[in-house]
DNA sequence: TTGTATGCGTTATCAA
DNA sequence: TTGATAACGCATACAA
């Protein structure tokens, strides 16, 4: 018998499938010559119980999908790297197993993680995405996924009409409270780099509801002081050079990053050009990644840790999946401002 | 009937249940009339294969391990990220499930994976890690890991004496081509950052080894030029201040990064600095990541692309699937120096 | 307290 | 070509 069965262990000491099977699984109150015989057999075997025998008949997969449709390769952005750190951390305290949902990043339209859900591999399914990897598709795809009527956990993405449970930052904006940040620190001109994938490579993110949310703050700003681009290609260093390689008075006294890594880009940018953070540049951002420590000059940031927000969508699920009725809820992790040496 | 079973496609379109399994897997030759039925009443009722069960009667899980045994949080670095991407990418090629095995990172001495592997939930491990990562145990982990009697690849990783299925570079060591480069270059004085973790705080890397193999280039070094240190907390980038904020004579002319995270961390540093490079300080390092061409200053690195890495190893890690019983192979993945602004 | 019988949803075997 | 039946390994309702 190369592989012991829970039937070995029953046979080799003496009790039925059932017994063995109890006591293994503690489930009889008490047997002391019986249950140590068993116990003692199936470490004698190395009895390992089959975990597909054992879904099989629980109906449980004990595992949950984790989906990541991306629109470029898995990984590669450092929130990404945050929020499945404190998923893979979480994850193992639940001793379920975690599954990579199998998909093409490079096909927008699609939502992953359906099959497994459908094919019984997992028993609910946590969606990574951020508002802009979706679009106006992002209501579609809750639709679909809601179609399986599986428990779903949105991660750190989607605030459109359909109610589902998701994780989000609680308190203000954190945008928001960069803007304020800046404006207590006297930082009055201000610049913005952006990451929305959405828009056309060089095409500029739009100025007007940016200047409206400094006004009130007494703030300003300027159309060219906006930037867009990823950090993983160098685009966003590329977007932070052009914005910062103006004469002193041409250039925003404070930069709003949204990301980290954006802020790591500017930062490595204006160190390039000379510039000194913050003396002459105040640097914050909003995602409040763990890369924000480790910067040339530690940033300013804000935003619950990307990596709780990970914890906290495999603890919804979880509850979800023991108590599958509940309403929509909305999860909110809790984050301030964190104030560094960059401003 | 909430989710619709095989037998539930047999009685609708009439036929007997293991009929309509073997024209679901097309295991029957040619039954034009039949056929169409089963497959128009799976297609109405929506019938999906429950995996578990199918998994169970196969005796494959259909899904492979990802074993991260390092010792700090999973993700954290940028050589993961790499290596994870390729893994990915080839995997959502293989059909398989990837499974990430639950363990704590914070426990050197214990292999994680083999819970996935003898309760049956996946087919084969790939087992990441770095040389440093193990230590003086990597032989005993691995023949834990071959107890299991288990295809598993060792990606990135150990080059002990055990013959182990392992991916690895081809070609000259990278370290070795980035050396010889710098000679070619003219830069006789040579530095060097190294990650490795085994090293208390603060206590740098043995400087003889690398001395010896500086002389037959007619490279110099001195011991206070060598730094160690993680590019994700921040060491790394201090250990680059600490070595670079010399007088220009008593600084290295050029920099060899063990690991591409770390070049990033000496850029920032030689940036902030004030130093240009590669005018004076020039940099390379050895894992040819994704981020070393996004830098500030795009980095010269040599090595096999680390994301090729992870494809090779999932490649490898299905053969050995389809035929267990081969001996172990090193696979290895060609790779060279790449050039770029930093030398 | 322990044992017997049954089913979870498949695929495989073999007879019809 | 098709269908009945037997596993796969486990957990559990129920009988003893």
């Amino acid at each position: 018998m190369p592989v012991p069965t829970i039937t070995d262990v029953a046979k080799k000491a003496g009790v039925s499938l059932s017994t063995a099977s109890d006591i293994l699984n503690g489930k009889l109150k008490a047997t002391p010559a019986t249950a140590a015989r068993v116990r003692e057999a199936a470490r004698e075997l190395g009895y390992r119980p089959n975990a597909l025998a054992r879904r099989l008949r629980m109906r449980k997969a004990e595992a949950f999908g984790l989906v990541v449709p991306y629109r470029r390769p898995l990984f590669s952005s450092a929130l990404l790297t945050d929020l499945l750190a404190g998923i893979q951390a979480e994850q193992q305290a639940t001793g379920r197993n975690l599954v990579l949902a199998a998909g093409r990043y490079d096909q927008p339209g699609e939502v992953y993680g359906g099959d497994l859900v459908e094919s019984r591999a997992v028993d609910g399914l946590i969606v990574i995405g951020t508002r802009e990897s979706y679009g106006r598709d992002a209501g579609r795809d809750v639709r679909e996924l809601r179609r399986l009527s599986c428990p779903v956990v949105w991660l750190h993405v989607y605030e459109g009409q359909e109610p589902v449970d998701r994780v989000a930052r609680a308190g203000p904006d954190a945008g928001e409270e960069v803007l304020r940040h800046f404006a207590a620190r006297g930082y009055a001109s201000v610049g913005r780099l952006t990451n929305r994938i959405n828009r056309a490579p060089g095409e500029r993110p739009e100025f007007e509801p940016f200047r409206k949310r400094l006004e009130p703050l007494g703030l300003v700003s300027r159309p060219e002081w906006q930037g867009g681009g990823e950090a993983f290609d160098g685009a966003a260093f590329h977007a932070a050079m052009e914005l910062l390689r103006r004469p002193a008075g041409e250039r925003p006294r404070a930069l709003l990053c949204e990301g980290d890594d954006l802020a790591v880009a500017a930062l490595q940018a204006a160190l390039g050009l000379g510039l000194r953070v913050p003396q002459d540049l105040a640097l914050a951002s909003t995602n409040n990644l763990s890369l924000s420590q480790s910067a040339a000059v530690p940033l300013t940031t804000a935003g619950a840790p990307a990596s709780e927000l990970g914890r906290a969508a495999v603890r919804r699920l979880m509850e979800l999946i023991e108590r599958p009725d509940q309403a929509p809820q909305t999860v909110e992790v809790p984050g301030g401002l964190i104030v560094r040496a960059s401003t």
